[in-house]
DNA sequence: AATGAATATATGATTATTCGCATATTTAGC
DNA sequence: GCTAAATATGCGAATAATCATATATTCATT
């Protein structure tokens, strides 16, 4: 039960966008991990994460200090797809935060298949 | 060469996103079938068509007094496919203003396929 | 319990979008 | 050429979204 028009709107933003297509990428990441990604300040994302999590597009997950985001189970599989093709086919407005993008946990980072 | 983002934004707004899905489903559109299907004032109308077509994501074609507008045939394809896939999932978002819907040319209403 | 790192939120200022209204433009029919 | 219908645009007002800064919270470490 969610609305396209509420759904676009939370994807009409420089920040979620990236941040929303590099959590679909690598299923998912914290605050942190995103500041560096898409050089912002920490309220900045938080900001907008939370923003996303209250349109239930993400869940949030503490482990430790940390705030882990990942896409929200119950997301509609349209949205999901949106999301996917989006991703694949945008590498090149992606590439400069992946290659930012640094995992505090030492996990590798995924890269884009195809 | 379409932005991510810009599309998205393009689509950040109840009236164009559901004059997109229409012309998505009808093929092309006019200002004025368009206004009675949203129940719409004629610049309201216009101001957001133009702003898509400046964006690339419509093109228009005029005949006689109407402006027909359709998708634009340089959009990307992942663009297209998350236009169709909006549309399929989100009926029940679009539904009370194809019942409004009404062609000027007489030519029939396109139902959703499926 | 004190400190520091990571995250969240409150707030006022700034900026971007949208709107309504008035008016201009284009075309068809007379 | 005049009028009416359809469409487009200019402009200031209203609304919404975003931002930076400051501060609060939560947890791990000592």
């Amino acid at each position: 039960m969610l609305n396209p028009l509420l759904f676009y709107k939370a994807l009409a933003d420089d920040t979620r966008l990236k941040s929303l297509l590099l959590i679909t990428e690598q299923q998912e990441l914290c605050v942190c991990e995103l500041m560096t990604a898409l050089d912002q300040s920490q309220p900045k994302i938080s900001r907008h994460l939370a923003q996303l999590r209250k349109a239930n597009i993400l869940q949030d997950r503490r482990s430790g200090q940390w705030v882990f985001y990942s896409l929200h189970p119950a997301l509609p599989a349209w949205a999901n797809q949106v999301l996917q093709q989006t991703l694949l086919a945008n590498q090149s407005y992606l590439a400069p935060c992946r290659q930012q993008l640094t995992l505090v946990s030492g996990r590798p980072v995924e890269q884009a298949c195809c």
